[in-house]
RNA sequence: GGAGAAGUGGCCGAGUGGCUUAAGGCGGCACCCUGCUAAGGUGUUGUAUGGAGCUAUCUGUACCGUGGGUUCAAAUCCCACCUUCUCCGCCA
């Protein structure tokens, strides 16, 4: 959510940055709201005051045993007015928040600005493509061939795009996420959290998933409960409307979870393999941190992130998004894009953002600065330390060998106890 | 799922309709006293939102789990919901 104060104060500046994103963007319907509220607030509080006052000198009216029937009857006739009031100023604060709800972030100023994902910016490349001197297979061709995986028994089970990992595809995929965590909390200092795999509405709200992107997630029918389509949800909620000490921060946090999401705009994409799926295992690391250093955290998580591809020995190229293609609530975001042989480019992997204070303004997360003693919203940075099934699918065609085996990375082989398929 | 009890500031805890500007205590902060330590004294102490100055200030309103209601007036009375605790039932 963005600051009133802020769109109130310079509103051809932010209208200037939404418009980067896109040019139908704009706050002037919130300011008007905005002035109308503040109107309205105004005149009841006025009200209110002269309420206060009188009802108190009713109780000592009553006291020396005067009439007070005259008295009474004007302060009900104020309550009514106040109420009437206060109906009106509840319908414009709702208005005006569902409309700041429904405002993405203003991208940073050195998010590149474009108007599609083809804008966006290769910032380097790491790593070989590999050369194959043998026809490659695609990973789902492998995975089928070894049964890693069981694509048609996991659509018997639910549906398209469900995935049942079996044998060493399990396996494989079980020690990816416990290589990913262990790495994060062993050398990267960050706490492991495990937390619910579903969150409420107000959860959902606080990073920005609702209310307008209902229709991405799962909803229990009966519950006020989504499953979660990142563990970004959840965790950052966690300080939800919470006051930390300067002291807190920064805050590093992963999570391995379930993911889950109904791709429902993305029908004819990526049909085949692991590659967009509803349910996926993904690694996350979120930080909370003071405005002073949320640039440097987010550089800082997003090399996190890197060292797991260079570990790895995957190839993979980091892309500054553009203001068309950064997230919802994001003000900037790296994409690390991994070498997919079948795909002969880059696919992502990991989406590294930083969303200054607009998730802790809607969640409510704040500090207490140490020297001005006020409370500020913190800053929320997350990206995926990595998406555990791309990275599966990943290694399966990258370390395939023409003798139809696939090589397990050397630093994956005390978690799989084998080092090949 | 059933029965009972309870939700008040950073924490503990008083408060059954107007004198609550939420008592008192603990903690925090500032200052004083003290050779050091310990102890003591004095003062101060939340959040949100509006207005005026527009840095360091003053001021209105709201907030006692959440949302409604009653009343001239609600932390206090009524209703619904949420959460926690105890007991019972069910259960990996």
């Amino acid at each position: 959510m963005l600051d009133i104060k802020l769109i109130r104060e310079n509103p051809e500046k932010i209208n200037e940055l939404l418009k980067r994103r896109n040019p139908e963007l704009s706050v002037d319907e919130v300011i008007k709201i905005d002035e109308e509220r503040r109107k309205v607030q105004a005149q009841a509080d006025e009200l209110r005051a002269k309420r206060k006052k009188d009802s108190q000198s009713i109780g000592e009216l009553k006291k020396r045993g005067e009439n007070t029937d005259a008295v009474q009857a004007e302060v009900k006739k104020l309550g009514d007015d106040i109420k009437n009031l206060e109906e009106k100023q509840t319908e414009l604060d709702n208005k005006q928040r569902d409309l700041l709800l429904h405002i993405p972030n203003i991208p940073d100023e050195t998010t590149p600005i474009g108007a599609s994902e083809d804008d966006n910016q290769e910032v380097y490349k790491w790593g070989e493509p590999r050369k194959f001197d043998f026809e490659f297979k695609p990973h789902w061709d492998l995975c089928e061939e070894k049964n890693l995986v069981d694509f048609e028994r996991g659509v018997k089970l639910s549906q398209s795009r469900f995935i049942l990992y079996r044998g060493k595809g399990a396996r494989l995929e079980r020690a990816i996420i416990n290589f990913f965590l262990d790495y994060h909390t062993q050398e990267q200092g960050y706490e492991e959290v495990l937390p619910p795999f579903m969150a409420n509405a107000a959860t959902m709200t606080g990073t920005g998933q609702l209310p307008k992107f209902k229709d991405d997630m799962y909803k229990c029918v009966d519950e006020d409960l989504y499953l979660i389509p990142t563990a970004e949800v959840p965790v950052t909620n966690i300080y939800a409307n919470e006051i930390l000490t300067e002291d807190d921060l920064p805050k590093y946090m992963t999570a391995y979870t379930p993911c889950f999401r109904r791709e429902s705009g993305s029908a004819g994409r990526d049909t085949r393999g692991l590659i967009r799926v509803h349910q996926f295992n993904k690694v996350e690391l979120v930080k909370l941190t003071t405005p002073q250093t949320s640039a440097e955290e987010h550089e800082k998580l997003t090399e996190d992130a890197e060292k797991m591809l260079q570990l790895l020995e995957l190839p993979y190229r980091r892309e500054a998004l553009c203001t068309a293609d950064i997230g919802f609530s994001a003000n900037k975001c790296w994409d690390l894009e991994v070498w997919m042989p079948s795909y002969g480019t880059y696919k992502e992997i990991s989406s590294c953002s930083n969303y200054g204070d607009y998730q802790a303004r809607r969640a409510n997360i704040r500090y207490r600065n140490k020297e001005t003693g006020k409370t500020e919203f913190v800053h929320t940075i997350n990206g995926s330390g990595l998406a555990v099934g791309r990275t599966f699918a990943a290694i399966v065609e990258n370390y395939q060998q023409e003798d139809g085996t696939i090589i397990i990375p050397e630093v994956l082989r005390k978690y799989t106890g084998f080092d090949k398929i």
